[in-house]
DNA sequence: CACATTTGACCACA
DNA sequence: TGTGGTCAAATGTG
């Protein structure tokens, strides 16, 4: 898949997460009696977003899902890299004087931000960093992070850290943009097993959604589910995007709806 | 092996 | 042009 079809799908794919969101604010405030018509919007919006991507033709589930489908390459950087060299001075197998060459970043936006200050950098949500600075007259570098589900989800939510003074142990947090992910876990729920690929079974959720094998639910929450239709589409995707809090997450996230029979084991 | 972190180069912008 | 935000290969970790 090239730059701009990647591109096109992670926004297909934010936009689609967004309407998501937007449908489940919807049904907790408002009634059975007006939610119809609202839902059947909302729907209609996820499925144009559904069928957008289907007339993607290169377009794979598993890259859907945050699974690379074949090796990243490139090209911008490719060019000028020295396969095998190696500098024992520097350690890197970089040449000196070589330089890379990259594509145009993109135009750098604006985005709505926020700043506190906090005894803990900790805030539920998973980063990833992927950068830090020295800053001028700062005694700490800054570091930056971004949303562990910025590919798999496609959540742009980035965040600034900074610590303020070695005796305070305090830090001044920036966040830049929202989470389109669902909001963190708090605890798991007894009834519900996850099982990975990486490891054996859970209780808790999986910090990559992608590495689920598969679902098991205590048969006493069997009422809450249903197969999966034409309404919902992307059932299971919807599941494994999801992180669940408890039961009532669940629910007001639509999830337990749409987790399709294939994907559970009632054990 | 699959992710996360480190780190220095690349890039946007005031 | 200096500063700081981002990228991505190298490296670390479980």
């Amino acid at each position: 898949m090239d730059k701009s079809k990647e591109k096109l799908v992670e926004t297909l794919i934010s936009g689609r997460n967004s309407a998501k969101r937007l449908q489940n604010i919807l049904r907790r405030k408002v009634d059975n009696d007006g939610s119809v018509s609202i839902d059947n919007l909302v729907m209609e919006v996820l499925g144009s977003f559904a069928g957008s991507l289907s007339v993607l033709n290169s377009f794979h589930w598993g890259e859907f899902y945050g699974v690379p489908v074949s090796p990243r390459v490139d090209l911008a950087c490719s060019v000028d890299r020295v396969p095998g060299f190696y500098s024992r001075e520097t350690g890197k197998n970089r040449a000196p004087g070589v330089r890379q060459r990259r594509g145009s970043y993109k135009i750098r936006r604006t985005i709505d931000s926020r700043v506190i200050t906090s005894g803990t950098i900790k805030d539920g949500y998973a980063w990833r960093k992927y950068g830090q600075k020295e800053i001028l007259n700062s005694k700490f570098p800054r570091c930056y992070f971004r949303c562990t589900y910025k590919h798999a989800l496609g959540c742009n939510a980035l965040k600034q850290v900074q610590k303020l003074g070695d005796e305070s142990n305090r830090f001044h947090i920036t966040y830049l943009g929202h989470h389109t992910c669902p909001p963190p876990n708090t605890f798991a729920h007894p009834n519900i097993i996850i099982d990975r690929k990486d490891s054996n079974v859970h209780h808790d959720l999986p910090n990559n959604p992608s590495t689920v094998t598969n679902v098991h639910i205590d048969p006493s929450l069997k009422h809450n589910l249903s197969a999966p239709n034409d309404a919902h589409p992307f059932s299971a995707l919807v599941w494994k995007e999801t992180m669940i809090n408890d039961i009532e997450t669940f629910k007001n996230y639509g999830i337990l709806s749409d987790i399709p029979f294939a994907e559970v084991f009632f054990s």
